[in-house]
DNA sequence: GGTTACATGTAGCTCGTCTACATATCAAGA
DNA sequence: TCTTGATATGTAGACGAGCTACATGTAACC
């Protein structure tokens, strides 16, 4: 699955992989193609303006990091981002029991 | 539910909902709110015109009638919104395959 | 006569996501 | 040594979906 299709869904994604830890951009792409089991492979553009996205909103903070010269922003969730996080669960469990009531023939 | 929230399926909810039959907008958007528990409550903005982006695009076929002076715009499926539809069902899936992944610590 | 349900639609806007490009470091192999 | 690929971050420009608010008109009901 190419980045179409995870449409209002992107920020929740990036929020919850946070939840288990501060990362930086690339590291987050990489974490979500792995944990969706290479299914989701999302390109730069798309995820680091979100990050700034959330960052402005103040769901992350973001802090610049030195490793072996390669220079990292490393975000971490905020406690107003776990909020927004569990609002974007809620949302997504809803949508979830429309569309299988919608999809599923009963 | 308001409609923010289900970004990219409204025209999978449509679809699937032309399934059962032909139907005009207004029918619909009884239709949507009927089976998803009252959940689902779409404005006339974000119907119409999603059912005239999918008449340009040839998945449904409308036709004007008459139902006791007021006028309708009826929209039935065609063979290409069945494929589309089918395609829709996979992607909303697959996305909710990666969104369990995700956000379920495993 | 007034309100509510039925019924369709447009205008203007915002914002998320895309594609394509730009830049720089480091490791591995030819 | 040179080049390629992985690591790493970002911008520019564009598109299109969905929103809000508005506009219009008929039918049914009290």
């Amino acid at each position: 699955m190419d980045a179409d299709g995870i449409h209002g869904q992107l920020d929740t994604l990036i929020l919850a992989t946070l939840l288990r830890g501060e990362a930086h951009g690339y590291a987050i792409i990489g974490a979500l193609r792995e944990r969706s089991g290479e299914r989701l492979d999302l390109p730069s553009g798309t995820v680091y303006p979100a990050l700034r996205r959330l960052e402005r909103a103040g769901h992350v903070t973001g802090k610049w990091t030195q490793a072996g010269g390669r220079r990292r922003r490393v975000y971490e969730i905020t406690d107003d981002g776990r909020k927004a996080l569990e609002k974007g669960r809620e949302n997504w469990l809803a949508l979830r029991q429309v569309m299988t009531a919608v999809l599923d023939p009963s």
